[in-house]
DNA sequence: ATAAACTAGTTTATAAAATAAACCAAATTT
DNA sequence: AAATTTGGTTTATTTTATAAACTAGTTTAT
């Protein structure tokens, strides 16, 4: 009937970050941040969830002088994705 | 970019709740309980959120002798419900 | 008739998650 | 050189979700 939702990404800012990822392969976090809207916090937190699960990489380097976090989704990440996909469907109807 | 997700209905347990609701029109306690494999506690307390939210009704009876409740969508359970899956489509892609 | 088990839930307590606020280090601007 | 900005992280608070315990009564078996 009603297939389980991956708790990880059953979360509003979470399953952006994915979404996103998924599309563009590779994003700083500052796009993210400008894109999903999330405070700082925020998305540092959840990139470090993602991170933890293998859904996605962090990669830490300098633009300039600045500190640069970019982040790509994993096989693992695409892989959740897409059964997330499938299985929030099976709440939606029709 | 990606709609806002009603927090209310942004809850497997909820969400599966009352997409059965949207399609049967009326339930009994143990129905929704046998459908989505909550707990009782668990059901008790997201159907008592969802009825604060007027998404449903709740009416109490008994049939025979046992307490019956028995929940109903309310328009505005249908057009949350709607909004919901429209918003959610934009985190899915394609 | 009474104890045991079951129905149909509710309430309380605990664990997990999301969000906000505060902080940090370095760089840039005035 | 003081104030502000960048690019974040950490800690604390609030909100949610889940599980455990409880209530109130019913049915079944003894």
């Amino acid at each position: 009937m009603f297939k389980p939702l991956d708790p990880l990404l059953h979360s509003e800012l979470r399953l952006a970050i994915v979404s996103l990822l998924v599309s563009v392969k590779e994003a700083e976090f500052s796009f993210l941040k400008a894109k999903t809207g999330a405070t700082s916090g925020n998305l540092s937190i959840q990139i470090q969830k993602l991170y933890e699960a293998d859904y996605i990489v962090i990669e830490k380097s300098f633009k300039g002088n600045y500190p640069l976090t970019t982040c790509r989704i994993t096989k693992k990440g695409i892989e959740a994705f897409e059964q997330y996909v499938e299985a929030i469907k099976s709440y939606l109807g029709k």
